[in-house]
DNA sequence: TATGAACCTTCCAGCGACTGGAAGGTCAAG
DNA sequence: CTTGACCTTCCAGTCGCTGGAAGGTTCATA
Protein backbone atom coordinates (compact mmCIF):
# COMPACT_ATOMS: atom_id res chain seq x y z
CA UNK A 1 0.00 0.00 0.00
CA UNK A 2 0.79 3.70 -0.17
CA UNK A 3 2.47 6.38 2.27
CA UNK A 4 -1.38 7.81 2.17
CA UNK A 5 -2.77 4.66 3.51
CA UNK A 6 -0.23 3.57 5.82
CA UNK A 7 -0.32 6.93 6.87
CA UNK A 8 -4.04 5.93 7.95
CA UNK A 9 -3.57 3.23 8.79
CA UNK A 10 -1.06 3.72 11.64
CA UNK A 11 -2.18 7.17 12.61
CA UNK A 12 0.97 8.92 11.81
CA UNK A 13 1.13 11.82 9.29
CA UNK A 14 3.02 11.06 6.05
CA UNK A 15 5.63 13.49 6.62
CA UNK A 16 6.23 11.95 9.81
CA UNK A 17 6.79 8.26 8.14
CA UNK A 18 9.06 9.52 6.02
CA UNK A 19 10.91 11.10 8.90
CA UNK A 20 11.25 7.66 10.54
CA UNK A 21 12.72 6.24 7.35
CA UNK A 22 14.92 8.80 7.05
CA UNK A 23 16.49 7.85 10.40
CA UNK A 24 16.17 3.79 9.48
CA UNK A 25 13.20 2.86 11.80
CA UNK A 26 11.17 1.49 8.74
CA UNK A 27 12.02 0.58 5.56
CA UNK A 28 9.24 -0.27 3.18
CA UNK A 29 9.73 -1.60 -0.47
CA UNK A 30 9.58 0.79 -3.04
CA UNK A 31 7.27 0.18 -6.24
CA UNK A 32 9.00 0.13 -9.80
CA UNK A 33 7.49 4.02 -9.75
CA UNK A 34 9.84 4.59 -6.43
CA UNK A 35 6.50 4.65 -4.60
CA UNK A 36 6.94 3.91 -0.82
CA UNK A 37 5.00 0.04 -0.26
CA UNK A 38 4.26 -0.68 2.92
CA UNK A 39 2.97 -4.16 4.12
CA UNK A 40 0.71 -4.76 7.24
CA UNK A 41 3.81 -5.58 9.67
CA UNK A 42 5.02 -1.94 8.41
CA UNK A 43 1.63 -0.65 9.38
CA UNK A 44 2.10 -2.71 12.77
CA UNK A 45 5.51 -1.23 13.18
CA UNK A 46 4.09 2.65 12.68
CA UNK A 47 0.87 1.95 15.07
CA UNK A 48 3.19 0.85 18.02
CA UNK A 49 5.52 3.58 17.24
CA UNK A 50 2.83 6.05 17.24
CA UNK A 51 1.52 5.20 20.40
CA UNK A 52 5.22 4.50 22.20
CA UNK A 53 6.08 7.91 21.12
CA UNK A 54 2.93 9.32 22.35
CA UNK A 55 3.27 7.55 25.83
CA UNK A 56 6.40 9.65 26.40
CA UNK A 57 9.41 7.18 24.72
CA UNK A 58 11.99 9.06 23.28
CA UNK A 59 12.93 7.60 19.49
CA UNK A 60 15.56 5.50 20.33
CA UNK A 61 13.73 4.21 23.35
CA UNK A 62 11.34 3.20 20.58
CA UNK A 63 13.96 1.83 18.83
CA UNK A 64 14.92 -0.52 21.44
CA UNK A 65 11.37 -1.73 21.59
CA UNK A 66 11.17 -2.23 18.22
CA UNK A 67 14.47 -4.19 18.50
CA UNK A 68 12.49 -6.46 20.81
CA UNK A 69 9.69 -6.72 18.11
CA UNK A 70 12.04 -7.87 15.71
CA UNK A 71 12.60 -11.69 15.71
CA UNK A 72 16.67 -12.06 14.98
CA UNK A 73 17.81 -11.04 19.01
CA UNK A 74 14.35 -11.81 20.68
CA UNK A 75 16.33 -14.19 22.81
CA UNK A 76 19.70 -13.07 23.98
CA UNK A 77 20.18 -12.34 27.41
CA UNK A 78 20.24 -8.32 27.10
CA UNK A 79 17.56 -7.90 25.16
CA UNK A 80 15.71 -9.14 28.03
CA UNK A 81 17.27 -6.95 30.35
CA UNK A 82 16.40 -4.02 28.03
CA UNK A 83 12.52 -5.14 28.19
CA UNK A 84 13.19 -5.83 31.84
CA UNK A 85 14.06 -1.95 32.05
CA UNK A 86 11.49 -0.96 29.75
CA UNK A 87 8.98 -2.86 31.73
CA UNK A 88 10.00 -1.15 34.99
CA UNK A 89 9.52 2.27 32.97
CA UNK A 90 6.37 1.26 31.84
CA UNK A 91 5.16 0.32 35.23
CA UNK A 92 6.85 3.97 36.55
CA UNK A 93 4.49 5.64 33.72
CA UNK A 94 1.40 4.12 34.76
CA UNK A 95 1.64 4.83 38.62
CA UNK A 96 2.30 8.31 37.69
CA UNK A 97 -0.73 8.72 35.34
CA UNK A 98 -2.78 7.14 37.66
CA UNK A 99 -1.59 9.61 40.72
CA UNK A 100 -1.80 12.19 37.86
CA UNK A 101 -5.50 11.39 37.22
CA UNK A 102 -6.52 11.22 40.96
CA UNK A 103 -5.19 14.74 41.22
CA UNK A 104 -7.40 16.21 38.39
CA UNK A 105 -10.12 14.29 40.36
CA UNK A 106 -9.35 16.11 43.85
CA UNK A 107 -8.60 19.58 41.54
CA UNK A 108 -12.80 18.95 40.31
CA UNK A 109 -14.61 17.68 43.01
CA UNK A 110 -13.20 18.02 46.45
CA UNK A 111 -11.04 21.23 46.03
CA UNK A 112 -13.56 23.52 44.24
CA UNK A 113 -13.95 26.49 45.47
CA UNK A 114 -10.49 26.22 47.97
CA UNK A 115 -8.85 29.13 46.53
CA UNK A 116 -5.77 29.30 49.04
CA UNK A 117 -2.56 28.36 46.50
CA UNK A 118 -1.10 26.16 49.15
CA UNK A 119 -3.82 23.61 49.33
CA UNK A 120 -3.01 20.51 50.10
CA UNK A 121 -4.16 18.90 47.14
CA UNK A 122 -0.54 20.80 45.66
CA UNK A 123 1.44 18.63 47.32
CA UNK A 124 -0.12 15.72 46.58
CA UNK A 125 -0.20 16.85 42.86
CA UNK A 126 3.49 17.42 42.62
CA UNK A 127 4.72 14.36 44.38
CA UNK A 128 5.52 15.78 47.33
CA UNK A 129 5.77 12.67 49.13
CA UNK A 130 9.14 11.45 47.98
CA UNK A 131 12.17 13.78 46.71
CA UNK B 1 16.42 29.25 47.00
CA UNK B 2 18.78 29.26 44.19
CA UNK B 3 18.03 27.82 40.76
CA UNK B 4 20.61 24.84 41.65
CA UNK B 5 18.54 23.50 44.69
CA UNK B 6 15.16 23.68 42.65
CA UNK B 7 16.60 21.87 40.12
CA UNK B 8 17.47 19.04 42.34
CA UNK B 9 14.16 19.28 44.23
CA UNK B 10 12.63 19.07 40.89
CA UNK B 11 14.67 16.93 38.98
CA UNK B 12 14.71 19.08 35.96
CA UNK B 13 17.52 20.62 35.01
CA UNK B 14 18.39 24.48 35.53
CA UNK B 15 18.17 24.81 32.07
CA UNK B 16 15.07 23.17 31.12
CA UNK B 17 13.95 25.37 34.54
CA UNK B 18 15.15 28.93 32.79
CA UNK B 19 13.15 27.73 29.19
CA UNK B 20 10.16 27.29 31.25
CA UNK B 21 10.79 30.82 32.32
CA UNK B 22 11.02 31.91 29.09
CA UNK B 23 7.75 31.15 27.81
CA UNK B 24 6.31 31.80 30.85
CA UNK B 25 5.29 28.65 32.43
CA UNK B 26 6.91 29.30 36.44
CA UNK B 27 7.74 32.77 37.48
CA UNK B 28 9.97 32.95 40.40
CA UNK B 29 11.30 35.53 42.30
CA UNK B 30 14.13 37.24 41.63
CA UNK B 31 16.24 38.20 44.52
CA UNK B 32 18.92 41.79 45.32
CA UNK B 33 22.03 40.39 43.37
CA UNK B 34 19.02 39.04 40.65
CA UNK B 35 19.18 35.23 41.34
CA UNK B 36 15.65 33.70 40.88
CA UNK B 37 14.22 32.89 44.30
CA UNK B 38 12.05 29.30 44.40
CA UNK B 39 9.57 28.70 46.71
CA UNK B 40 8.16 25.83 47.81
CA UNK B 41 5.34 25.67 44.97
CA UNK B 42 7.25 26.85 42.53
CA UNK B 43 9.23 23.40 42.99
CA UNK B 44 5.87 21.75 42.92
CA UNK B 45 4.86 23.05 40.03
CA UNK B 46 8.54 22.05 38.20
CA UNK B 47 7.96 19.07 39.83
CA UNK B 48 4.15 18.57 38.11
CA UNK B 49 5.67 19.84 34.87
CA UNK B 50 9.02 16.98 35.17
CA UNK B 51 6.19 14.69 35.75
CA UNK B 52 3.26 15.41 33.05
CA UNK B 53 5.85 16.11 30.14
CA UNK B 54 7.99 12.85 31.08
CA UNK B 55 4.20 10.95 30.00
CA UNK B 56 4.23 12.97 27.12
CA UNK B 57 1.86 15.65 27.42
CA UNK B 58 2.92 18.73 25.33
CA UNK B 59 4.17 21.61 26.88
CA UNK B 60 0.63 23.62 25.87
CA UNK B 61 -0.92 20.75 27.49
CA UNK B 62 1.28 20.84 30.93
CA UNK B 63 0.09 24.70 30.47
CA UNK B 64 -3.82 23.79 30.80
CA UNK B 65 -2.78 21.12 33.72
CA UNK B 66 -1.22 24.10 35.42
CA UNK B 67 -3.71 26.37 34.80
CA UNK B 68 -6.32 23.75 36.38
CA UNK B 69 -3.82 23.82 39.31
CA UNK B 70 -3.72 27.66 39.84
CA UNK B 71 -6.81 28.66 42.43
CA UNK B 72 -8.21 31.52 40.16
CA UNK B 73 -10.29 29.55 37.40
CA UNK B 74 -10.62 26.16 39.28
CA UNK B 75 -14.51 26.40 39.38
CA UNK B 76 -15.14 27.67 35.94
CA UNK B 77 -17.22 25.21 33.66
CA UNK B 78 -14.76 25.44 31.00
CA UNK B 79 -11.87 24.20 33.27
CA UNK B 80 -13.99 21.24 33.99
CA UNK B 81 -14.06 20.33 30.34
CA UNK B 82 -10.55 20.71 30.05
CA UNK B 83 -9.90 18.39 33.46
CA UNK B 84 -12.29 15.64 31.59
CA UNK B 85 -10.62 15.81 27.98
CA UNK B 86 -7.52 15.74 29.90
CA UNK B 87 -9.07 12.69 32.41
CA UNK B 88 -10.09 10.83 29.16
CA UNK B 89 -6.21 11.54 27.72
CA UNK B 90 -4.83 10.02 31.36
CA UNK B 91 -7.05 7.16 30.51
CA UNK B 92 -6.48 6.35 27.13
CA UNK B 93 -2.50 6.22 28.20
CA UNK B 94 -3.06 4.30 30.84
CA UNK B 95 -4.91 2.01 28.59
CA UNK B 96 -2.03 1.38 26.24
CA UNK B 97 0.74 1.43 28.46
CA UNK B 98 -0.86 -1.34 30.10
CA UNK B 99 -0.97 -3.00 26.95
CA UNK B 100 2.20 -2.21 26.07
CA UNK B 101 3.39 -3.70 28.84
CA UNK B 102 1.26 -6.74 28.42
CA UNK B 103 2.53 -7.19 25.33
CA UNK B 104 6.03 -7.17 26.04
CA UNK B 105 5.88 -9.95 28.58
CA UNK B 106 4.38 -12.00 25.98
CA UNK B 107 7.23 -11.15 23.74
CA UNK B 108 9.64 -12.52 26.65
CA UNK B 109 8.10 -15.56 28.33
CA UNK B 110 5.59 -16.37 25.13
CA UNK B 111 7.06 -15.73 21.80
CA UNK B 112 10.36 -16.59 22.72
CA UNK B 113 12.13 -18.99 19.68
CA UNK B 114 9.39 -18.25 17.28
CA UNK B 115 11.14 -16.39 15.00
CA UNK B 116 8.49 -15.82 12.00
CA UNK B 117 7.67 -11.93 11.60
CA UNK B 118 4.57 -12.94 11.54
CA UNK B 119 3.90 -13.89 15.01
CA UNK B 120 0.79 -13.25 16.56
CA UNK B 121 2.06 -11.18 18.92
CA UNK B 122 2.65 -8.57 16.92
CA UNK B 123 -0.82 -7.59 15.83
CA UNK B 124 -1.44 -7.36 19.39
CA UNK B 125 1.30 -4.93 19.86
CA UNK B 126 0.47 -2.73 17.32
CA UNK B 127 -2.92 -2.16 18.74
CA UNK B 128 -4.32 -4.47 15.25
CA UNK B 129 -7.50 -4.58 16.94
CA UNK B 130 -9.02 -1.49 16.88
CA UNK B 131 -8.12 1.06 13.29
C1' DT C 1 41.60 40.90 52.35
C1' DA C 2 42.40 38.12 48.41
C1' DT C 3 42.04 34.06 45.66
C1' DG C 4 39.45 30.26 43.93
C1' DA C 5 35.64 27.12 43.52
C1' DA C 6 31.05 26.83 42.94
C1' DC C 7 27.38 29.04 42.18
C1' DC C 8 24.50 32.32 39.36
C1' DT C 9 23.35 35.46 35.04
C1' DT C 10 22.31 36.23 29.71
C1' DC C 11 22.86 35.05 25.05
C1' DC C 12 23.53 32.33 21.14
C1' DA C 13 24.07 28.08 18.74
C1' DG C 14 22.81 23.26 17.94
C1' DC C 15 20.13 19.04 18.29
C1' DG C 16 16.02 15.82 18.28
C1' DA C 17 11.72 15.18 16.36
C1' DC C 18 8.98 16.61 13.55
C1' DT C 19 6.24 19.93 10.08
C1' DG C 20 5.35 22.98 6.10
C1' DG C 21 6.16 24.25 1.51
C1' DA C 22 8.23 24.29 -3.04
C1' DA C 23 9.08 21.89 -7.32
C1' DG C 24 8.18 18.19 -9.78
C1' DG C 25 6.82 13.03 -11.15
C1' DT C 26 2.72 9.36 -11.40
C1' DC C 27 -1.80 7.64 -11.93
C1' DA C 28 -6.93 6.98 -12.58
C1' DA C 29 -11.12 9.22 -14.13
C1' DG C 30 -13.54 11.90 -17.37
C1' DC D 1 -4.95 14.30 -22.73
C1' DT D 2 -5.96 17.08 -19.07
C1' DT D 3 -7.23 17.56 -14.22
C1' DG D 4 -6.65 16.49 -9.54
C1' DA D 5 -5.12 13.64 -6.09
C1' DC D 6 -1.62 11.21 -5.11
C1' DC D 7 3.50 10.47 -4.71
C1' DT D 8 8.73 11.99 -4.73
C1' DT D 9 12.96 14.82 -2.76
C1' DC D 10 14.84 18.71 -0.60
C1' DC D 11 15.24 22.58 2.26
C1' DA D 12 13.69 25.58 5.78
C1' DG D 13 11.30 26.36 10.16
C1' DT D 14 9.36 25.15 14.81
C1' DC D 15 9.25 23.11 19.44
C1' DG D 16 11.51 21.72 23.41
C1' DC D 17 15.26 21.59 25.16
C1' DT D 18 20.75 21.46 25.86
C1' DG D 19 25.60 22.94 25.64
C1' DG D 20 28.90 26.45 25.83
C1' DA D 21 30.82 31.08 26.11
C1' DA D 22 31.48 35.19 28.77
C1' DG D 23 30.82 37.27 32.79
C1' DG D 24 28.84 38.48 37.79
C1' DT D 25 28.09 36.72 42.96
C1' DT D 26 28.99 34.25 47.12
C1' DC D 27 31.50 31.90 50.36
C1' DA D 28 35.27 29.24 52.40
C1' DT D 29 39.93 29.22 53.22
C1' DA D 30 44.88 31.15 53.12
Amino acid sequence: MNIGEASERSGLPSKTIRYYEDIGLIRPDRGGNGYRDYAMTDVHKLRFLQRSRGLGFSVEECRQLLALYEDKSRASADVKEITQTKLSEIDRKIRELTELRRTLEHLVHACHGNERPDCPILGELSGERDA
